[in-house]
RNA sequence: GCCCAUGUCGCUGUCUG
């Protein structure tokens, strides 16, 4: 069973829906945990009713893990009302952070930054992650001000608050209050760099944005595509071409929304050509074109002005929203 | 008794703009 489950999930967080979930039923035995790692690849496919029958169908075999997948996934999926219910459902016995944590990133999520501030003033328990996120329930929904003065409070900082606040300051437009953070950060990892990275290209400095790409010590395709981004959001496209074109040079592996920055590149710069080239990776790659890219390579060859390829592109998605 | 599979927090992107 630990096999089967151990592949299901990487199935699962592949995006190889179709595949996890035969395998879950080609399973010879299934236990909680193989269940619930079935409920949460339902969420991450969007099928929530699903998630909700294997639920139910659940019964005495539920353990918190159980509780607090399902939460997670209602709240993904735009459904905070419903994580709630499951969240009051729990045994009351069972008090796991997890659970509590979970609710309050849902409310976060949906924007409801006072129903999470109540329920994180209810705990009587609280963890790292506890804190963590109110603390992105703060930053993410514009409370700034709330969100310093919790990091002020707060018994433990680590990367991860540290960088919450960075972004929060540097996507509300204050640079070096940004700036500010990143430098008294007691370590940083590729994720606070990659977030002050950002932060950089954001406000316009994009000199000091290449200036740090250079000077890290290690970079993911997260720093890459930020970085190319970065160059396509300051009109410097053909800065943000040579980068993509390095990256297949050095091997660096590339993602969705690598292509995505690039193709928005090719169309606002309208490089025909190179979007083409880019299609045509894409297709050789054999990344399955799904309602992301399929918008990117729509409106790029919109922008481009060939708008018989967008149209067959567009009655050819699989899905679009 | 211990080890291996499942859940909660921070970084990048397209349309609407």
């Amino acid at each position: 069973v630990v096999s089967w489950t151990a592949l299901l999930t990487a199935y699962a967080q592949n995006g190889h829906f179709t595949e996890a979930k035969s395998l879950f039923l080609e399973m010879p035995e299934r236990n909680t945990v193989s269940c619930n790692a079935m409920l949460a690849a339902y969420a991450a496919n969007g099928d929530m009713a699903s998630s909700r029958a294997l639920f139910n169908d659940m019964h005495g075999e539920r353990d918190a893990v159980t509780w607090s997948t399902m939460i997670t996934g209602y709240a993904r999926n735009g459904d905070v009302r419903e994580a709630r219910k499951i969240f009051d459902a729990q045994p009351k016995c069972q008090c796991d952070v997890t659970a509590w944590n979970a609710m309050i990133s849902g409310y976060g999520l949906c924007g409801d930054v006072d129903a999470a501030t109540s329920l994180f003033a209810e705990m009587t328990t609280r963890d790292a992650v506890t804190w963590n996120s109110m603390l992105a329930a703060y930053a993410q929904n514009g409370h700034i001000l709330a969100a310093k003065a919790l990091f002020d409070s707060m018994p433990y900082k680590s990367l991860v608050s540290w960088t919450s606040l960075l972004v929060a300051y540097a996507e509300s437009g204050h640079i070096d209050e940004a700036r500010l953070m990143f430098d008294a950060m007691p370590r940083r990892d590729v994720v606070a760099r990659n977030a002050m990275l950002s932060a950089y290209s954001q406000a316009g400095y994009i000199a000091d944005a290449r200036q740090l790409f250079d000077d890290m010590p290690v970079r993911s395709t997260v720093t890459w595509n930020a970085m190319i981004a970065g160059y396509g959001q300051n009109g410097l496209g053909g800065d943000a071409i040579l980068l993509f074109q390095q990256m297949d040079v050095e091997g660096i592996p590339t993602d969705d929304i690598t292509f995505v920055s690039v193709l928005d590149v090719c169309g606002s710069v309208a490089e025909l050509q190179l979007g083409e080239i880019v299609h045509r990776e894409v297709e050789a790659i054999g990344i399955e074109i799904g309602v992301t890219l399929g918008n990117a390579l729509v409106t790029m060859y919109g922008r481009c002005g060939v708008l018989d390829l967008a149209r067959q592109l567009f009655d050819g998605m699989p899905e679009r929203d």
